[in-house]
DNA sequence: TGTAAAATAAGACAAAAGTCGTATTATTAA
DNA sequence: TTAATAATACGACTTTTGTCTTATTTTACA
């Protein structure tokens, strides 16, 4: 099935990029379905392209030698990944695992494709610029939270921005919670069950509902946002 | 004191630019200089520019309540920072917080400048994007190994990455190293004594000998590393 | 609709990480 | 050189996190 313009005009990382260009791209574009739970790579496979997020969510993780994994982010429609082994001058080998957390259309691009359009296109560069700023935001409050909160801190916290998110991403197990939070199995339940005793929330069937979300913040030890004001 | 074109040379960032650019960008560059644990900027300060690393060594940190800090990366010649706030659309305010590691020399360059430079220059961002691109990479192995490693396996990997280390930076307390590992002063003083009960490495007066790098390995935990060869 | 597989619950333990208090040993600067 | 400060050493103790086992409960599907 071809990429046709509509389909890459859906990208926020297009918008500045002239139909001319798209059209080009869209033709050395690949377009390939993954299945929910499907590998879509593995950390250390050698891999020259970048994938763009057409449809679905992905998941990119790292596994320890245990088969625990850590979840670094979860990727959604318009996303790009992979740029880092294409982008470093290194042989290019993925940085971590990729798996399809839903139904999942993905197009691909070869590394040196967009090589070539980057030197062309300031824009392209401008708009992957901006994509890995939001990312390396959160990989920084990642990794803070990781070594700076405990375990029920994160959890409080995630469940917290899972409330406030509006996109209703579906229902996760505890594993896969466990592996957001970066943590097991096991604690996750206990840390819920210890929330729901204390009765900020209340496990319905397939979702947790938020009963008091002032203790889960004074959990999550955010203090109201203090963000200073510009003058 | 004025920015020269010599100055900019030295930035690996710039060298696919022109004389013509760089000598743009020098103009409007400030210089600002640092001493040793000086702090550069703190995390949530409004903050619209970005900072290259001329002379010296600085760390980028985050801060728990309990006054606690995790280092995200050190830095040193060559590198750029505070590029996140600059780029994202939101107001800019920095997501961690800097201090001088040593003595320090900034240029500093208005973030609508930059901007600029972007729209023009296709070289300056594939430049920044291979910054991302590795300090993507970084951020990534750190949050993988806040989460997914002890903290004895991460300490014999700090170790052992120390001593690879061809730049000799100084000595570290063990302070430092608790904040570069994601632990705290007394854990890293025990383990470090129980390393050298183990007879792996031994402390001499203001530096750590590694004495038996295979023990380390294993605690690291790090089997040799296992690369896919291209074929 | 019955069965296998997946997800959870819950308690008991084990291990890891963090906290404290106090004693020493450097380092720095007056 | 000597205070004063910073960095360590080290044992005792607490808390947190992770592991294991055994039941249940749900869900998926043959």
């Amino acid at each position: 099935m071809k990429i046709n313009l509509e389909d890459l005009r859906n990208f926020e990382l297009f918008v500045n990029l002239s139909n001319n260009i798209l059209l080009n791209l869209a033709e050395r574009m690949t377009r390939r379905h993954f299945h929910k739970g499907e590998i879509v790579f593995i950390e250390g496979d050698y891999s020259d392209e970048v994938y763009f997020v057409f449809k679905g969510t992905l998941i990119v993780f790292k596994t320890s030698l245990n088969g625990r994994e850590q979840v670094l982010v979860r990727l959604r429609e318009g996303a790009v990944l992979n740029l880092v082994p294409v982008l470093l001058d290194e042989e290019p080998y993925n940085i971590s695992s990729v798996r399809a957390a839903t139904e999942l259309d993905l197009f691909i691009l070869l590394g040196a494709e967009i090589r070539i359009a980057l030197k062309d296109h300031p824009d392209l560069g401008y708009g992957l610029l901006k994509m890995f700023a939001r990312r390396m935001k959160h990989m920084n409050s990642l990794a803070a939270d990781l070594s700076l909160r405990g375990v029920r801190s994160r959890l409080a916290g995630f469940l917290i921005r899972q409330a406030d998110s509006e996109t209703t991403s579906g229902w996760l197990t505890q594993d896969e919670i466990a592996a957001q939070i970066g943590t097991v199995r096991d604690v996750v339940g206990r840390l819920l069950r210890e929330f729901e005793a204390l009765g900020c929330i209340q496990k319905a069937r397939h979702q947790i509902i938020l009963l008091d979300r002032r203790v889960l913040e004074s959990i999550a030890g955010l203090e109201p946002i203090e963000r200073k004001q510009v003058l």
